[in-house]
DNA sequence: CCAAAAGTGTTATAAGTACACCCATGC
DNA sequence: GCATGGGTGTACTTATAACACTTTTGG
């Protein structure tokens, strides 16, 4: 190999994961307590090394594979973070990336393994180095993406009532949505099939249970549709 | 300092700029050609390398300042690129910005010392490595946040008329707007300073010179306004 | 006097927002 | 029979899109 290089810095660099899900009413962020130093005990991101035979993406699919014993699910590449102290222990840069999972999904014995916890992201507590400001970011990132494109259903079960939709995006948006505007609206976008099921869970008469339909929303996707919610 | 992090893979990591001009007529990049190895003799972004003792946007502005003399310009961190094997002399990750500056400003020395050439994004050819990709994400990315916030006066001199302006993002959103909705828009914004002076070059008649009214702006937002056209 | 670009409002359509009652069921 | 959450439609407001003629002035 070539070495044109060779005068110029090199540095370490990490790839921390905001790993997000949605617990029926709240949007959760999954934490570690780091259980080595610098920062041993504290609140933090799930991280890791990039290695010299993968590409970030991959780094950040191991990162969360790890943690949550799952493969293939959304996640997105945030932004790079590289104030020179930001790791007192040794220049580095974190590259963030954010997960949409369902919560239902993760593997509980590594979750304990690596005393990880949800936390709802109004209640997160106080996280090492500049994981806040990641988590703000990734949140904000959050609310432009699933408003643009039909992400949010990577953060249900595959089978969900409409309530549990307009939930989910009053979670991620903070706000309150009118019920009938919500429906109307999602109902408009026609990428939801109605199934004869119903959950009964939630209330006596039961809700009815829909899907995303991916073959659906791409196809009208490639004929000029676009999501908005 | 500790050195917890010993046995983990360090990398290079370059910072590529995507540099935007408006020349009255077109969106413009400027793009060096490479006089040095690999792929010696072609075009390509202008970049760097990060050095120990700054962070990426420092490292982002000081690349920029070197090709064009200019500093305080809006920069942006768009996103980084991994491949593996994405240059092919050394292992190096690439953190691409992009900059707007008023196309009046660059130094023509300067331009000159690095073989650099301003393209239309329409002509522009084609790049080593990975930039082409990461000027196209950097135009999506363009679109879309001077659509959201008032960036597009950065590629303006800061007097311009309400026609360089919509020509401005006429090609920025690769599309004709209709004059009487685009003045109409920008005049309900209520952002701007019209001035008494005419630009006399480009019609008989001459056309009234406006100004970004920065302070205005900020007060508006503060209030909760929020830019859109 | 005419060519060339500047400037100016109204109407129609679409999208978004606000809002209240009946339904089905388990207890 | 009643408490609980599910389900449904219309009117109003706001935003967007379409569209054509008059003005100014240097040559």
């Amino acid at each position: 190999m070539l070495n044109t290089y060779s005068t110029e810095d090199k540095v370490l660099l990490a790839v921390d994961c905001i790993i997000f899900g949605f617990d029926k009413e709240e949007l959760k962020i999954l934490l570690i307590k780091r259980d080595f130093e610098p920062e041993k005990g504290k609140w933090s991101l799930m991280g890791g090394f990039l290695k010299q035979n993968e590409n970030l993406d991959q780094a950040a699919d191991r990162i969360l594979s790890t943690l949550t014993g799952i493969n293939n699910v959304y996640m997105e590449q945030l932004h790079s973070y590289s104030k020179v102290d930001r790791d007192p222990a040794e220049r580095t840069i974190s590259v963030a990336y954010y997960a949409l999972i369902n919560i239902e999904d993760h593997n509980a014995e590594l979750i304990e393994k690596y005393s990880a916890k949800w936390f709802s992201i109004k209640k997160a507590p106080d996280l090492i180095f500049d994981h806040n400001i990641m988590v703000k970011h990734a949140i904000s990132r959050l609310r432009y993406k699933t408003s643009k494109e039909p992400l949010g259903f990577e953060l249900l079960p595959p089978k969900f009532t409409m309530r549990q939709l307009q939930k989910l995006y009053e979670a991620i948006l903070n706000q309150k949505l009118d019920k009938r505007n919500f429906i109307n609206k999602i109902n408009s976008l026609d990428i939801l099939i109605k199934l004869d099921e119903k959950d009964m869970n939630s209330s006596r008469k039961g809700s009815f249970l829909y899907m995303f339909d991916e073959e659906k929303y791409k196809r009208k996707k490639a004929e000029g549709f676009s999501f908005k919610v």
